[in-house]
DNA sequence: AAATTCATGTAAAGAGTTACATGATTTC
DNA sequence: GAAATCATGTAACTCTTTACATGAATTT
């Protein structure tokens, strides 16, 4: 059943832009969402068996029941040509400015309440954990960089070098940033 | 009524830390939440109302009614000694990784689905709105920095300077990442 | 035999946006 | 006199997380 009036959900997107890619069943799309997707957005199993319920109805994508483990049947999905439409009219279209959520500028924002010891270990603490993020991004781009199809713009893995590459230079400026603010702390305390 | 075992929102520490710097009305907490705050948090007045109600109950923070507009007493909020504690000790506490959820770049993870000429006019608008938003924060650092407090790491002032500095460089790095980006288009054209 | 993984769902609650509702004061 | 701003709330809906539920196949 097709039903092009229902609009897509950001997390729809999301699901077509990972079956574009390659054919999974609901299962494989919730482990497929962790790394990379799950880097720059996340989904949960709860929510991603609803949503691809509802894109099967919109046409978006089909399935065909397979064998497999569990007290239900096994589903496989694969994007359609009008899901595949859909997503790439998506990609290319209108831009509204996204509100930016950071729970770490919040904080960060307050830093002002507590001691400068405090305000110091905090930033210490920032920096570890971009730093550990950085870590990974780098050894994740270094099993895709090489891999051919890698600097062909039609290809999958383009994509995943060069958004790869953006968590990189954003946790390395993250990190000049953090350096910066605790020498700003250094510098008052003298 | 102070009830310390109801647990604080991250929308409760948004509005606490708006509260710490200077007492306000519900109507101005909303107003006061899109500018700087708003870049990178935000909240509407049918969420703020509410918290503000249930800070209230908590103990956080205390008001008085005072003359107004409306149909409903205005009332003025002041953050009490427990909210600006919890404050504080939410500001150093225990740090999860946050998962980032990035629109522009789960587009960018479907950008092989289209062709080169639409990719580099995308990653054009891209660029567009990172540079007014660089220009904003740019104004915005210059209102500040000079102002006397905005080196002191106790006085609110220097943490809108440090928050407004990282906002700043993050949006420079997505600029070069965009130039990047479309470099990379480019040398796979030729 | 026990633990883990595969596999798909629903329920409840919290977080956030949009829309509805009201009415006084101030500015044009 | 009209429009904008001040001022506070509720309702409905969407999105997201956490928890509940089930059971087969595989690995230890």
């Amino acid at each position: 059943m097709t039903d092009p009036a229902a609009a897509i959900s950001n997390l729809g997107f999301a699901i077509l832009g990972l079956l574009a890619r390659r054919e999974s069943t609901g299962y494989e799309v919730a482990q497929r969402m962790r790394r990379p997707i799950g880097y720059f957005w996340t989904a949960r199993h709860s929510q991603i068996y609803p949503e691809l319920n509802r894109l099967d109805a919109a046409g978006m994508v089909e399935h065909e029941v397979i064998d497999g483990a569990g007290p239900r049947p096994t589903k496989r999905y694969r994007i359609t040509e009008t899901g595949r439409a859909a997503l790439a009219a998506w990609v290319v279209g209108e831009l509204e400015p996204q509100p930016v959520r950071d729970l770490e500028v919040l904080r960060l924002w307050s830093i002002w309440t507590v001691d400068p010891e405090a305000a110091d270990d905090l930033i210490g603490r920032l920096e570890d954990t971009h730093q550990s993020v950085l870590d990974r991004y780098l050894e994740e781009l270094a099993e895709v960089a090489g891999q051919p199809g890698a600097r062909d713009p039609a290809n999958p893995l383009f994509a995943t070098r060069i958004t790869l590459e953006g968590g990189i230079r954003s946790r390395r400026t993250a990190l000049e940033w953090c350096a910066w603010m605790r020498a700003e702390l250094a510098a008052a305390n003298r």
